[in-house]
DNA sequence: TTGTACGCGTTATCAT
DNA sequence: ATGATAACGCGTACAA
């Protein structure tokens, strides 16, 4: 493969002229560049990158660490993220946690081998792997949850608000036995769903009992069991906030099973928008999450501390929307 | 940071030696290894990823780049290629290339340019600018769609026949004017679903008009508007066959604003399982592509090429199931 | 078994 | 404006 030696030769110039009349960084005469571009062109040189972030000692690469490649809340993300970093040069790489702690720390030594600029990624628990970031000084922002002792930058979701306001629309529709299905305790958002909607029903004066909730992983199957379990009971829910869209699939499993139908006798309020939501029948009320501008802003943020490590750690916090369908309307 | 000449000096030994003992390489004595080990975790060492990849001359990372990340098919085979990967050390990293001939080139170049061990990707089109990874012997695998002039590893679906026999299953069910909405001209995929469709119609002896075909992008909007089109005919489709479960969705889309009934008034089939299909009404029937397997075929694939560059290529065809359901059933 | 020393391809410093 | 050269951090051939 064609290193710049080939290069240089081939223009009858020095390596030093070729890297800077490639990078345009120094001002080389203009007919040197035009020859060093067409060597470069003929020989098909591509530069080294490991060679290149090497001697630079860091590479324009930000690494995104999310916890599910297969929930579209994340891939918009991902999208967000891309989209800005692209405009200024930087490659993003794509890394699949699985809501798993060993994975997600494993990917964090990985980019800190690779030396890449920056971090964005979606804490998959308590434990802080992340703390291996601040000690190298590699620049990171948390995004969808906090850090749990970290001082970072992060983009949330007032995911508590939208949860009250969702159960409190539930309130207003005449249910009155509100059930929620929510994700693992220890996961931020998860917790604050459950608190949002806890808080709903106090100020509503209505009972909250824990016959009424349930937590399991944030997939489809455990929101089926779980569904099936609190309708089973003797005194079911007449209505759900369900943490997530792949929740809200187990959750219509279930109804289906159980012959239960959506908004009449169950009023059903899942988060994030899906573009399946409105062809249910009824169509699924939702909590549309803006998902891609989580990662515009992560993204934004990021560049900022790379530019500048010094940057005072900021908490961004965008709100949710409501979108009232027909799985939250009684007739 | 510390460098492998800080834990050696830490340890009191070679930088060699801690190399070898790091890397198990060599054969080195007991103790030193242990004391290495020690110097290494207590400096919290981590190698330098650009070094090391410059001196061995080449990453042990995977590019994987795929047509859209929002697509679940594709996110599908990403968790292939990772589960296969992870497997034998092997980091993956996710491009988007946004079924964009730009964006795939430029991901191509950065492949090189990290000085990958190998790629996975499903070309975007005709232009094939894998060539330059064929003439730099890098090791490469096509997924979903064939290189246009390229003699590579591939791993496809029997699409055609899959589209053939999902279209025959609508003749049978009594369907007659049966249309097709499929991806762009160019696209593989695409113009195998067609042909698939158009010979099971031809079978059965069934015209085929081009008024029952609508080509578009492989997303929800166009699918919508081209399912508009085709039902506001005057002699409008009785059946619709459907590339991918994004236009699904938009096909779905349209019919509830025609007050047109899936199944009965129109019989559906699309391409791609997805978690919703079984909750709109009736369950739509899909024709399931096995997306895990192809990326963990393709992922063995390229290990296998990457460890020997002169295997003949290969082309694995995995097959489809029709999923049978409600949506392509007459009453 | 261990250490010394070179080279991977680039960029940046220092002369010219 | 251009060229010679050192240095980035690692792995390994060779020597001991």
């Amino acid at each position: 493969m064609a290193t710049i030696s080939d290069v240089a030769a081939r223009a009858g110039v020095s390596t030093a002229t070729v890297s800077r009349a490639l990078n345009g960084k120094s001002t080389v005469d203009r007919d040197l560049v035009a020859r060093v571009r067409k060597a470069a062109e003929e020989l098909g040189y591509q530069p080294n990158g490991p060679a290149r972030n090497l001697r630079r000692q860091e590479a324009a690469v930000v690494a995104l660490i999310i916890s599910d490649v297969e929930n579209p809340f994340f891939t918009a993300i991902a999208r967000g993220v891309e989209d800005v970093a692209h405009e200024v040069g930087y490659s993003v790489v794509l890394c699949n946690s699985d809501e798993n702690a060993e994975k997600e720390n494993r990917y964090i030594d990985i980019a800190i081998q690779e030396r890449v600029a920056g971090v964005i990624l979606s804490p998959s628990g308590t434990t802080s792997s992340v703390a291996k970031l601040a000690s190298r000084g590699t620049a990171y922002v948390a995004v969808d949850r906090p850090l749990p002792g970290q001082d970072s930058d992060v983009v949330l979701v007032d995911t508590r608000l939208a949860a009250k306001q969702a159960t409190t629309h539930l309130v207003a529709q005449g249910y009155d036995r509100i059930g929620c299905i929510t994700g693992p305790a220890g996961v931020r958002t998860a917790d604050d769903r459950l608190a949002g909607y806890r808080e709903a029903l106090k100020a509503a004066k209505h009972r909250s009992s824990p016959r009424l909730v349930r937590r399991t992983e944030y997939k489809a199957a455990g929101a089926r069991r779980a569904a099936q379990e609190l309708l089973r009971q003797p005194e079911p829910p007449d209505a759900l906030l369900i943490a997530n869209s792949a929740m809200a699939v187990g959750v219509l499993q279930a109804l289906q099973e159980l012959k239960i139908r959506p908004g009449r006798d169950v009023g059903l309020v899942a988060f994030d928008d899906a573009p399946w939501a409105e062809l249910v029948d009824p169509p699924l009320s939702v909590v549309a999450q803006p998902a891609y501008e989580i990662g515009t802003v992560a993204a934004r943020l990021l560049l900022a501390r790379i530019a500048d490590s010094t940057r005072a750690p900021t908490t961004t916090t965008l709100g949710a929307r409501l979108l009232e369908r027909g799985s939250s309307h009684r007739k």
